[in-house]
DNA sequence: TTTGATTTACGAAATTATTCGTAGACTAAG
DNA sequence: CTTAGTCTACGAATAATTTCGTAAATCAAA
């Protein structure tokens, strides 16, 4: 399936990604910390999500409950490979730098990091 | 300042800064291979984007010479920055695995991040 | 039952982004 | 000089995204 979805949009799923299903109020106060919009500009978003496929919604209660129905992880990949081809002229390691460089990782991040690097160069076992 | 390119905004700073310094021409040429818009299309995109200050114009020819007015790098780090936000729960570390599962990196790739994960624990010399 | 709050649906305004047509200036070739 | 081609400027059409107002249904409390 296409990933497509705008800002707003992924604002949204990033909200249910965390929370899990949600009401449109749950998204709506969630939203409402960090910018300032009307319920119902929050309402028509996962109507038209929903519509999309963006997210999937149980209306057998009149307050319906909606969940994210890209996962997380594809989305991750879709945007990754986005930016790694926009940006960092098609190279992963480019980037990776970059990200450590830039992001104070925990000295059990680097760890981990490189744990998962010695795999990549050997996947005997 | 802030770096808010849209898409199309995008492709053209990916141009420039993959070929330096290009004419409109120049740019509408190398999108043309991926894409289909008419010229003027590109031209106005640009002359926006200098308005925006996002490239910068040398109109002392007739045939205006443009160049990325923000760096590759700055780029790089506000992309990386906002991705790892909205869609890596804030985890840089989580983002950098992503990137090296998917990505095919080069034996020679992976040992420089390890290079270079070492010298950030290590930060001595 | 009545009132007030909450919900969905929906249309449409407002904003932002993209595309293109046309006009006028310049250039190079004949 | 004339013509054909190329360039910029610019306005405006189109499309996509975001915002919101209003109406109708439902619900819960008094």
């Amino acid at each position: 399936m296409e990933i497509k979805p705008t800002e707003s949009e992924l604002e949204i799923l990033q909200i249910l990604w965390q929370k899990g299903s949600c009401t449109v109020r749950d998204v709506h106060e969630e939203l409402a910390l960090n910018k300032d919009a009307g319920y119902t500009t929050t309402l028509k978003l996962m109507q038209i999500m929903a519509e999309k496929g963006l997210v999937e919604r149980d209306t057998t209660n009149r307050t319906h409950v909606y969940k994210a129905a890209v996962s997380q992880d594809d989305a991750q990949k879709h945007y990754l490979d986005k930016m790694i081809n926009n940006v960092f002229n098609g190279s992963a390691a480019n980037l990776v730098m970059q990200a450590l460089g830039n992001h104070k990782s925990s000295k059990a991040e680097i760890e981990a990091i490189k744990q998962y690097l010695d795999q990549l160069n050997n996947p005997s076992k």
